[in-house]
DNA sequence: ACTATTCATATGGTTTTAGTAGGAATTGAA
DNA sequence: TTCAATTCCTACTAAAACCATATGAATAGT
């Protein structure tokens, strides 16, 4: 039901990589070998990231990415939606036109409570966390 | 990324009437009617909620389906998990033999709160809850 | 015998996923 | 000025998942 894709995987992978290397220009062919991810894939997932604001890049010999913002400052929530815009589990979360049913539609209101629930979670945990292994495991 | 499929929403409609028709036989024709959904496409979700032990059903004319349990009995967690088996947004996060990074993997924690939380919370919620539209928002 | 229902299985169209591939544009350095 | 290293752009594809539709067999009540 409910699966997190390569790209958002590999996204978030990619940016730590980054957030670890900060300060410096960082090659994707690195990232790549380092990271074991297709280098060419990984060459399709910086567009989104580039058009959030995540990251920067510099073209040409010596070009490379780097982080467009302190770690701390990017949350796991900006990241999926730098690549699959906004987080809706079910259509009629996001858009109430989408069903004539949502009126009266008793599975509605679970849909958006779990959806809340994880746009929340996602929102709460930052790069920065993930680098420095700080997920508490605690339910907040 | 993370989608509630249809099949899903379905089954839950479908033990939603149920549960509104305690004691009856209910046909499945009606449901079909009544909510709308396609008759086949129900038809093949049935057998997994039946396998799971959360329906059952009479053959013949005059035949049906009914609940095997009461509502209150019933967790959202379990029609997720007759249908698509165990909850795991990762596949790591089921099986730690799947991917070789998963002792040093720094998203692995991630996935596995954001996979506990969303557990938790269909686990909380019964097809009693969802006919008493009885859902907090708040978190819990 | 007839009809209404569940049960079993096969088939198909569309979309998403997870890549691969080729080459153009840009830049730094020799 | 040339070369090499890099990002950028776009097209293509195989496989899987999703969302059904279709056909008919088995069963049971009337």
């Amino acid at each position: 039901m409910i699966k997190i894709t390569t790209k958002i995987r590999y996204a978030i992978r990619l940016l730590i990589f980054l957030a670890q290397h900060e300060g410096e220009m960082v090659f994707l062919k690195d990232v790549s070998e380092k990271e074991n991810i297709s280098f060419k894939y990984l060459e399709q997932i910086i567009p989104y990231l580039k058009n959030s604001g995540l990251i920067l890049s510099k073209r040409g010999a010596r070009g490379g990415y780097i982080l467009a913002k302190k770690p701390s400052q990017i949350t796991i929530k900006e990241i999926v939606q730098s690549i699959e815009g906004p987080i809706a589990i079910v259509e009629c979360v996001a858009s109430s036109e989408y069903c004539n049913r949502s009126n009266n539609c008793v599975p509605n209101k679970l849909w958006k409570k779990l959806n809340e629930q994880i746009s929340d979670t996602l929102e709460t945990i930052t790069l920065e966390d993930l680098m420095l292994n700080r997920i508490s495991m605690e339910v907040s």
